[in-house]
DNA sequence: ACGCTGACTATTA
DNA sequence: CTAATAGCCAGCG
């Protein structure tokens, strides 16, 4: 863990030239861009969404590399199962997820989104 | 080509 | 309630 501190750094991720990254990380990025503001969502949500039950952890790399997708993703739109900002260690400043959503109406609770459940935007009705 | 890691989830102890 | 374990898929060295 200590050690893939830049492990994914290098991530051609948007790169032009070549080949892009799989469909998977275009597919999420896409239901994640459709998340109405103010809304959370699921990394299970969107893999169940995309076929993959299992896929959870793939969501979460697909995240990784949307730091350089255009437009730019709304990643702090997108919580682990219990509504808690896990990803929020990966943003620009830890509270940047918390700032974010905040900002539009959701309100965090100890890293936890309250009322997640009732905020929760279900990706598999716009698939 | 093989093995490790990971922004997850569910199950078991 | 928390902790540990297993299952899962894809990208990178």
């Amino acid at each position: 863990m200590a050690s893939s501190k830049r492990r994914t750094e290098n991530l051609r991720a948007v790169l032009p030239s070549g080949k892009q990254e799989s469909d998977f990380f275009q597919q999420v990025w896409a239901l994640v861009r459709l998340i109405p503001r103010g809304r959370v969502t699921s990394y299970g949500a969107i893999a169940a969404c995309l076929g993959a039950k299992s896929g959870a952890r793939m969501v979460g790399w697909a995240m990784n590399s949307s730091h350089g997708a255009s437009p730019k993703v709304p990643a702090h739109r997108v919580v682990n199962r219990l509504g808690l900002l896990s990803g929020k260690n990966h943003f620009p400043t830890p509270t940047a997820m918390q700032e974010q959503l905040e900002k539009e109406g959701v309100k965090i609770k100890d890293d936890q989104v309250v009322e997640f459940k009732k905020l929760f935007w279900d990706p598999i009705k716009e698939c």
